[in-house]
DNA sequence: GTTGAGCGTT
């Protein structure tokens, strides 16, 4: 399942991510999205984890603080 | 040393 991760820290990187999701199952893999030429967070990110893993994420997560902001979490749409 | 809705470099 490939989650939509919004409202993200500033100081939220891959790894933060990635612990965050965690404590709700197996994560395949966590990415925060960047800039590309000044490299700081764009505050969203994707989470790829398995099928109940994600189910929980969702129903769990959302709202969740992480870094002291409450995050977004929806299922991604699918990339062009 | 800045920002605050959004759906991503493979």
């Amino acid at each position: 399942m490939n989650l939509y991760v919004g409202n993200l820290s500033w100081g939220v990187d891959d790894d933060a991510l990635r612990n965050f999701f965690e404590s709700y199952g197996e994560v395949t893999e966590a990415r925060v999205i960047t800039d590309r030429e000044s490299g700081r967070s764009r505050g969203f990110g994707f989470v790829e984890m398995p099928e109940e893993a994600g189910r929980n994420a969702l129903s769990q997560g959302e709202g969740a603080e992480l870094d002291g902001r409450p995050i977004r979490i929806s299922e991604a749409r699918p990339r062009q």
